[in-house]
DNA sequence: CTTCTGAGTGTAAATCCTACAGTAACGCGA
DNA sequence: TCGCGTTACTGTAGGATTTACACTCAGAAG
């Protein structure tokens, strides 16, 4: 079966960057590819976009198809169509941003992805196509909405400590933030939940838990409410 | 001539929020499409991106085609791939944000636009496509970025006193500023010139005018300075 | 020379931001 | 059980920034 137009068009794809925090550290995930081009090389997730879905709809189903990751935070990021920018044909690619609670995920390779794998921002491997501009593009836009928008609680777990909160920020703005005024900053918000709880056997005092109270920032918003790290 | 291809693609087009600022209003550029689907209707301007041009290159050619506006202020705004957006067949669209000095530009309504013109954000015409929904993401877009980037100066003419500076501010941003606050903040950054130029003939204290130092800005962003209103 | 209009200017109070250090709680091992 | 190691937790003072606010100045027109 083949499809027959008046003018020539290009081919649309979705790509995904897809963040982790782990071990104290920004990660992420990447594909390594099937067939050509770039076959055997490590590459953003990411595919061709179907004629009965919109571009959401096929940055989720091409994350589930070579990653088995569902059910995250995802928005559109940029579209790259560089002219060149594939070496088969003229390919334009909607990026997607998104955020992943890594604990408990598991990863599972299939579709055109020969493997996958998470990779510190700082070590790792050359990517095909232009993704590398993509990244970048996404690590631009991370560091910026961070400070606008409560989005680090999607690479936390559900449940989190102060201090992973304020490691976590450190990490992605690059720079140290001093522990009293960043708790004073983030409490005088009101948007985290004291769970009760606390950490469990550890060799320190243990730590109280909190969660993001989402519903109480979404009415915030409402009512013009600032997000402002 | 015809072209044929293994998979269905859809087609990707791109279109303008072009804004101005005329007469202490914001305006938005709007084209009457010649053409069927919505012919006669009221849109953005915009049209097919070409296999040998880049997004932004067939944007400025659509716009400079269309209104014979050319050398403004462009950037991309979000990808719009709803899949019955176009009634005809799948069409993405790149929507680009563009900022234009409306003195002494003359608009020439030509290739797919039978005539062209400035309409006021609060009164303007019913869209075609959902040119509606772009143009809501565009005024969030120019409301969220002229506090922390100097874009304001895009819409004024060169030259240009501090009350319409701020009027700009306070038609874009919808609410009252006050002067004397909003004029120390703004010198204070040291990126205005003294032209040593006063306006003429006006029936009041003829004020100074000024122009934007772009070399200074990129200069002190270099250096991690942060423009904010 | 009076009037009208917008241009231009400073200060005090409140708020916010920054820098900074000691006590508390827990597990572990001696 | 007691001391050590480790991380959690808390307040304040000084400086910087933001806010609110009202009068004089310059030019044109009648």
């Amino acid at each position: 079966m083949t499809y027959t137009y008046e003018f020539p068009r290009p081919s649309v794809t979705v790509d995904c960057v897809v963040f982790g925090f782990d071990e104290g550290d920004l990660k992420i995930l990447l594909v390594k590819r099937l067939l050509p081009p770039f076959q055997g090389q490590w590459a953003l997730p990411g595919g061709f976009v179907r004629m009965d879905e919109s571009l959401e709809e096929a940055a989720r189903r091409e994350l589930e198809e070579e990653t088995g990751l569902s059910d995250l935070f995802l928005e559109q990021l940029y579209t790259f169509g560089a002219v060149e920018r594939d070496p088969r044909t003229r390919v334009i690619s909607v990026a997607y941003f998104a955020l992943v609670k890594l604990q408990g995920k598991n990863l599972r390779a299939s579709g055109d992805a020969e493997a996958t794998d998470w990779f510190s921002l700082r070590d790792h491997p050359e990517l095909a196509f232009d993704h590398r501009d993509i990244l970048d593009t996404a690590i631009t836009r991370l560091k910026g909405k961070v400070r606008y928008q409560p989005i680090g609680f999607e690479l936390l777990p559900t449940r989190f400590k102060l201090s992973q909160l304020q490691h976590l920020y450190e990490v992605v703005l690059e720079k140290q933030l001093d522990k009293r005024n960043f708790r004073k900053k983030i409490q005088s918000m009101g948007l985290l939940i004291d769970t009760g709880e606390t950490e469990k056997q550890v060799a320190h005092r243990a730590a109280k838990l909190y969660e993001f109270d989402r519903g109480k920032y979404e009415a915030l918003v409402e009512r013009g409410f600032n997000f402002e790290l």
